[in-house]
DNA sequence: GCAAATCGTTGACCTAAATCAATGCGAGAC
DNA sequence: GTCTCGCATTGATTTAGGTCAACGATTTGC
């Protein structure tokens, strides 16, 4: 179950300033549509909100009243089953928003795995929004478009590759994540647990577990601790990321 | 591997008429946002193709020139791996629109599974098309967010359910299909493949046959032939569907 | 109408990953 | 420090679905 004693904290801008204009994940998001002059209008509509770590945010069925953007921290969004099975459909960092759906209910739940920072707009106010700045919209389209493209190869993922390529997949996403196009991190850490990686993957967690372990027994990558690794062989990940052995 | 025995058909307008005000796919479709009066300037700049039955007509990497829009038939898109296993990332028909990546090539392959109609686009005269008609690209951001709805529902699909659930999941999809919201036909046709529904749904032609059979013996749908079939029971199948036994 | 090819079904057997069951380990609480 | 609790690892066993193989059924071409 979502823990849920805290509510979401909302805060104040600090001393009043601006908080768009000094947003640190304003280059990363779809707000950067919006000119400087225009960055008033866009704090007046924004609730700066603040979650802890392992807090659910959205609640898949409920009235879509809220579009967030990511601008701390790291997320999960995943879709349950009756019975409890998950599926987690992404990990979302600093640019990402949320709420597109044209439903008025939400299609998935979005949970903390980081504390996690974020703005909220009323979806009838950003409708305004995206009339009066073209801009937006077109990279909402953009941001809509690559993640449908990110969509497609998860389900090639889910529904063609081994247990070996899943992890071998994963880690080489983890390792550009946040990096700059053709860039990738030979360590790093995994903000989310062996169960998280398990519902992201479609295995569970002893499948995660082995499957690690016999990477780090072939040379492939080095386990420094629970969450932190490191990729030996970036060339041998890649092959088997691809289906190749 | 595709057939490419014969070339894409490109059609002249019937008679010379404007034949994007004619176009039976209009009110499907992203075009619906062209005000008439306009509707030559977009019928100018679109190609309209016929490809047969089998016949493939967008390659995973290659450079994505062409924005597409279906108007008749249906295709499967595809992703394949290196070693030709192979996943079918969704089925489409009039009013879908293909090729909208942010990136310079093709994400997926597409081929039709009957005879597709469509109207071709270069990418470059789409994005003036978009820059003056702002209603055509909230349509675009529209059917964008609604694939992505239905792309994590499939992620669902592909990575927590079983074979059955997986099965009466696509049936129900495919009995909705086409049919105004919240209505779904009792008896349809399949136009796939065995082998395109176990691509589709991450399993073999053989899990696919013995898990529609032993439906059959459950009383849940009845086989008329090879692609015609019909819902006995709509609500066990619902139930199935959602993970329920 | 028949041959050939393709597609679908069914059966026997196998295996990758799930399940069940301990055990190990590391981060906070005190 | 050490207790505790949640997370991770490892091992033994099971199983859903895959693989291999044979055989029907349907469509296509002549």
């Amino acid at each position: 179950m979502t823990t849920r004693l805290a509510r979401p904290q909302v805060l104040d801008p600090i001393g009043g300033a601006d908080p768009c204009s000094t947003c640190e994940a304003r280059a990363l998001s779809v707000c950067n549509a919006v000119p400087d002059a225009e960055m008033t209008r866009l704090a007046a509509i924004a609730v700066i909100t603040e979650v802890a770590a392992g807090q659910g945010f959205i609640d898949e069925g409920e009235p879509a009243t809220f579009f967030f953007n990511i601008t701390a921290g790291t997320a999960k969004l995943f879709k349950l089953l009756p019975d409890g099975r998950r599926q987690i459909t992404g990990f979302v960092g600093p640019g990402h928003f949320l709420g597109l759906a044209v439903s008025d209910t939400y299609a998935f739940s979005a949970e903390a795995i980081e504390p996690v920072r974020f703005c909220r707009f009323q979806r009838s106010a950003l409708r305004g929004l995206l009339d009066d700045f073209p801009l937006m919209e077109k990279r909402l389209l953009e941001a809509a478009a690559n993640e449908l493209v990110a969509a497609q190869e998860q389900m090639l993922l889910l529904g063609r590759k081994t247990a070996r390529e899943r992890l071998a997949s994963f880690l080489l996403m983890q390792s550009r994540h946040g990096m700059p196009c053709g860039h990738a991190r030979r360590q790093f850490k995994l903000p989310m647990t062996r169960s998280d990686i398990a519902d992201y993957l479609g295995l569970t967690i002893e499948t995660v577990s082995r499957t690690l372990t016999r990477l780090r027994g072939e040379g492939v990558i080095e386990i420094l601790s629970q969450s932190e690794l490191v990729i030996e062989d970036p060339v041998g990940l890649e092959r088997l990321a691809g289906g190749l052995r």
